[in-house]
DNA sequence: GCATGAACTGACCTATACGTCACCCTGTGC
DNA sequence: GCACAGGGTGACGTATAGGTCAGTTCATGC
């Protein structure tokens, strides 16, 4: 892996198009040096990259993304400051705790209406041999 | 509880306007019935009202909310249907399994900036006890 | 020295998920 | 008889997350 990137190579590698890597710029959620006028990715910018699309299929806006961000690199020089990061990640952990709570539910309903679904096939597979589709087949 | 509910009160008890469910109606993600003009809603449309909102805290756009929807009413009478049913209830909870991944490595990570702030705090403390705060509080 | 391709910057367009507003209808109390 | 609360319907406004398009710059090849 090389350690520099363009736009247009990051954009193919992650699966997004140049404009959202520009438009994540804007948003201030990367922030590519320049050759010129031309954008000029590191390692660094592409981990953040990776983030802000884990952040995204978890469903948080680019703000919200950003300041999770922001967790990562805050100032750690002060006591207070350090008391202010202590306090946001932990409210970031309790809805994340949260949301892991609503998808263990919809998992286990997912689930549920796969084996019904499952048992329902088999029960027909049983008593009509044969029998490919709908209970009008037989008219 | 009542078995039958204005707009109002699921809104005030769901912690919505009554704006977003009348939304939710004209997308299709409840039918409440009518007496004369004014919505009724009973248990069955508080409970989507539920799942919508679960969806909604999952990050899922209201479109791929009703999918959802639609696997728990899904015609069940066709073996093809029933075969389409399980198809797309698995694609969604192989989704669904890929947002825990997520989930949990970063959560890892902020448990990861949790433990990091803390040592920072508690190393602090041990070695300038009384100082609340920054290095230029000495000056 | 000029076309070409890769990058850039606006400016405008689009879909989603509601909020806000204005205005209407209707049953109830006084 | 009428104000008023509660509910309803458009129509328009707003923020987010980009897509699309036009026009510009810049290094290179021939």
């Amino acid at each position: 892996m090389p350690d520099l990137f363009t736009v247009n190579q990051l954009a193919e590698e992650l699966g997004v198009t140049p404009r959202a890597i520009r438009f994540y710029e804007v948003k201030g959620l990367v922030a590519p040096r320049r050759a010129g006028t031309t954008r000029v990715f590191d390692r660094r910018d592409r981990a953040r990259l990776l983030l802000v699309l884990r952040g995204k299929r978890l469903g948080f806006s680019l703000a919200e993304i950003r300041e999770f961000l922001d967790l990562y690199d805050a100032d750690r020089s002060q006591n207070s400051q350090l008391t202010m990061l202590l306090a946001r990640t932990r409210q970031r952990i309790a809805e994340l705790e949260q949301q892991r709570r609503d998808l263990e539910q919809t998992l286990g309903e997912l689930r549920g209406v796969e084996r019904e679904a499952l048992a329902a096939l088999a029960g027909r597979a049983a008593t009509e041999p044969g029998v490919a589709d709908a209970p009008h087949a037989a008219e």
